[in-house]
DNA sequence: ACCCAGTCTGGAACGACGTTCCAGACATGT
DNA sequence: ACATGTCTGGAACGTCGTTCCAGACTGGGT
């Protein structure tokens, strides 16, 4: 079977994967792992470190598939879009990595998605001293939401018990109706029927139209101020 | 002594704020709450259901003693930019709260952020199907931030061991010169020298540009398109 | 043929955690 | 004096990440 095969890394790693994709964070446990690979805990430990690598790792191979469909379009901000959709597609069909990217800054994983972005920032032709701040939002924005989503969906998959998920959307409009939020009173309606696709799209597009507005701004007065 | 007053779930929120402030996340446990607090974890449990709730409760002190201070500044950027500094540096001050917050979606402190954002996003003139889009841009903008920094200061507070996050750096900054990272590369000295509190403001306001440039484009040609 | 070093396995055990249980202390109303 | 409900805190349960270690397998040197 196929399970007889040499227990290596990759396979360990690809089986977490498939376990994190069923059951969430919590349901990757090195006994679980080790029961499903027909070992134990002892021999994982001699391919991978701890548990954080091991999310780690899965976390680098989930997000560089992601990436690798590389659509190159037309313009730097197609680009640009094409990558956030990218990622956000990937958080949507593995919740889990939402956590660990905003767990680990600066991990080879999420470098490769700055690097990404900055590239087509200064395709764009933004100055070299905004190109930092410009990659740094886009970045930080499509960490934002990657957390918020993977938050969203923990609490929906926990859901054997769907009612206590249903009592919290209900108390959540509850204290909206009883309490002074008026603002969120007014966008009710957007926020019970809103894509949270589209609604990540706009983010970007906002961004995108801050850094080319501001880039205009500036080079109308003057090339490099300040 | 002051330890002597009657076990209540408010000095049980206080005193696991402080242990978090001293040790992070992982700081807080129930049998050192009980210690410092000369009681039994069951004593704890009357006053509150399980961790999960007190670490709600512990945010949501924090971020309400921060957002109490309301400067109420001239204009609605400026006051947009006030509430994002002060969840910023409630932030800084208490870094274990961008992971609770990015973890507990919908909750009622993120959902008064969210409204106090959205106030001021109405107040500036935004066509009310956008307000929606842009007020959950900005907030998802601050939770990623926030999550960051968290995870930075995860790492760095782990640091018994300081060697282990110098190590880190060295090996992330030997990744960026070896590997193909030519952005990161030409921005390697901002990355270096960049003030953290100064590039989260400046990502606000590429969204407040984003969004004042949008609603200018819109109200040019027509109120209410499509 | 033998052996030995290195690679790799997996079961047992450790300590710490969140949480539950429960016997009893304390105050209060009758 | 007693019964009742509030509140305490120590003991215990189950699970987790992790460590330890005795042994199986493999390949190269004699």
């Amino acid at each position: 079977m196929a399970s007889d095969k040499a227990l290596s890394r990759d396979r360990i790693v690809d089986t977490a994967i498939a376990m994190l994709d069923a059951a969430g964070e919590s349901g990757l446990t090195f006994r679980a792992l080790s029961a499903r690979l027909k070992t134990g805990p002892g021999a994982i430990y001699w391919h991978v470190a701890n548990k954080g690598e091991l999310l780690a790792a899965a976390t680098d191979t989930v997000v560089t598939r992601a990436m690798a469909a590389d659509p190159a379009a037309a313009t730097p901000p197609d680009e640009i879009r094409a990558i956030a959709l990218g990622v956000f597609d990937a958080f949507d069909a593995h919740p889990w990595i939402g956590d660990q990217l905003s767990q680990l800054s600066a991990q080879p994983t999420t470098l490769r998605v700055f690097e990404s972005l900055g590239r087509r920032v200064q395709s764009l032709g933004v100055p070299p001293e905004d190109q930092f701040n410009a990659a740094s939002a886009l970045l930080n924005y499509i960490l934002g939401v990657a957390a918020q989503n993977a938050a969203l969906a923990r609490s929906v998959a926990r859901g054997t018990d769907r009612t206590e998920v249903l009592a919290a959307v209900d108390a959540l409009f509850a204290g909206v109706e009883t309490g002074d939020f008026p603002f969120l009173r007014s966008v009710a309606t957007q926020l019970r029927t809103h894509d949270d696709r589209d609604q990540f799209l706009a983010g970007i597009n906002l961004i995108l139209a801050g850094i080319v507005s501001l880039n205009e701004g500036t080079s109308r007065r003057s090339p490099a101020v300040s």
